[in-house]
RNA sequence: GUGGGAGUAGCUCAACGGCAGAGCACCUGACUGUGGCUCAGGGGGUUGGGGGUUCGAAUCCCCUCUCUCACCCCA
């Protein structure tokens, strides 16, 4: 073995590709249900999107991008979240159609790239089902977004998914909150592990959901408490939404999101049993991020699915994908003159859309049946000199070993 | 970036200083035109890589790579 594939990255390959494309193909009719169109971005943007969407101080700018230059000189940047992308498309394109209220829903199912350590439930390149509705500063758009999410997961049959809500308010009421908090920080700055002392200056907020620091968050001000008129109404309303439409949440004060362009409402969906990476989906509202794009002001709300991570726990869970599912006829020959009429059989079948193959290193039919088997065919059709000579294929039974004389011309029919 | 655990056949693992093995899988045959069950036989390995100690290393030591779990953080 010369290659191995890089560090955190994943070969998906035939036998376990097949969950992915369902999982895809619900997020993908449920999107469509609700109104979604699919957007398709590059794999790399300008670096400097990036760097000024999600900000300078968060852990994915500072040590977790894929940036490289291009032959041109150009910083360029693996896509590392989903979002700006969306909201670059969004402008570059006059998606809007110079209706700034107007509301426009996008999905996506794109691989994401973060230079991080793996461990369970965390990759180099991890898959993200991501939905951006931009336009809209309505709170029943936020629980949209939410309620779709915990309906994926139901219909996934995950059971046991928390739903956490919060609000890191807006630019309004944020600061003051921020100040009020760096200043009960301070008192026990010493008392901070070493990241939140940095924090405390770089980007407070992030101190709130410090899994060390705790005893001390839990002295400060809490941040929804501390909303302005507007922020509150909006957090209650969502709430109010989500409870109209019976998904069930609970506000938590120390979600705050990594990235810095969320305002008002910030959540996070949890299930057990999957690692320390508990989180299977996460967003929130961004309604400065189109203007910080050089947009016109225009609220957006948004979410990212970790697929990796939804697969993981529908496997804690315990669910079975694709058991034991047979379909299409395996064609098998018998005799050196049996396997050009094989052969041109096969095609006649693969063109009427059945499933269908031959042994290509012309082995003995027991050799032949056993592939046929393997593989997963529901029938076989066994043709021989005798068949040949009688215009007739004998058709096997893979499940039960019945066996019936089939004329070819009515072989077709017989399959479809 | 930091720390723990682990790398032996396609897969799961044994051998723990003395001839590299088992189960499953795969291939062939018993059954020369009938898969699954059974039985018999067969192919498969630079023991992740490099260096060192030793008469002798999968085994002990060092380095390195990878996987894995956790921290950090995120999906």
């Amino acid at each position: 073995m010369t290659y191995k594939r890089p560090v955190g990255t994943q070969d998906i390959v035939p036998g376990v590709v097949e969950e992915w494309q369902y999982v895809e193909s619900i997020f993908r009719a449920m999107a469509d249900d609700y109104g979604y169109g699919e957007i398709r971005t590059p794999i790399f943007e300008d670096t400097d999107l990036f760097l000024r969407s999600v900000g300078q101080e968060t852990d994915i700018v500072r040590k977790e991008m894929y940036t490289f230059e291009d032959r041109g000189g150009r910083s360029l940047t693996l896509r590392a979240e989903g979002t700006a992308p969306a909201v670059r498309a969004y402008l570059e394109n006059n998606l809007w159609n110079q209706d700034r209220e107007r509301v426009v829903k996008l999905y996506y199912v794109a691989p994401i790239f973060r230079y991080d350590r793996p461990q369970a439930g965390r990759y180099r390149q991890h898959h993200q089902l991501g939905l951006e509705v931009l336009g809209s500063p309505r709170p029943e758009v936020d629980a949209e977004i939410i309620t779709f999410a915990w309906n994926f997961f139901q219909r996934l049959g995950l059971q046991g998914v928390q739903v956490l809500l919060n609000s890191v308010g807006c630019p309004l009421c944020t600061p003051a909150y921020v100040q009020k908090l760096t200043a009960v920080m301070q008192e026990s700055l010493g008392d901070l592990c070493a990241d939140c002392q940095t924090r405390i200056q770089t980007n407070p907020l992030r101190v709130l959901d410090c899994k060390l620091c705790q005893d001390y968050v839990a002295r400060a001000p809490r941040l929804a408490d501390e909303l302005c008129g507007e922020c509150d109404d909006h957090l209650v309303a969502v709430q109010a939404t989500l409870n109209l439409l019976a998904v069930p949440c609970t506000l938590d004060h120390t979600i705050v999101r990594g990235l810095d362009y969320y305002t008002k409402t910030a959540f996070e969906f949890r299930v057990e049993g999957i690692g320390a990476q508990a989180s299977i989906g996460g967003g929130g509202r961004y309604d400065g991020l189109v203007e910080q794009c050089g947009g016109k002001p225009t609220p957006g709300v948004g979410i990212g699915i970790g697929l990796e991570r939804v697969l993981l726990a529908r496997r804690h869970a315990g669910i079975e994908f694709g058991a034991d599912q047979r379909d299409g006829t395996f064609v098998v020959a018998l005799g050196d003159g049996a396997w050009n009429e094989a052969l041109k059989l096969c095609y006649e079948l693969r063109a009427a859309g059945i499933r269908s193959d031959v042994d290509y290193r012309r082995r003995s039919l027991k050799a032949q049946l056993r592939l046929a088997d393997s593989e997963r065919y529901v029938s076989a059709a066994i043709l021989g000199d005798d068949e040949i000579a009688r215009g007739v294929v004998s058709l096997k039974n893979m499940v039960d070993g019945e066996q019936t004389e089939v004329s070819r011309s009515e072989l077709i029919v017989r399959l479809s």
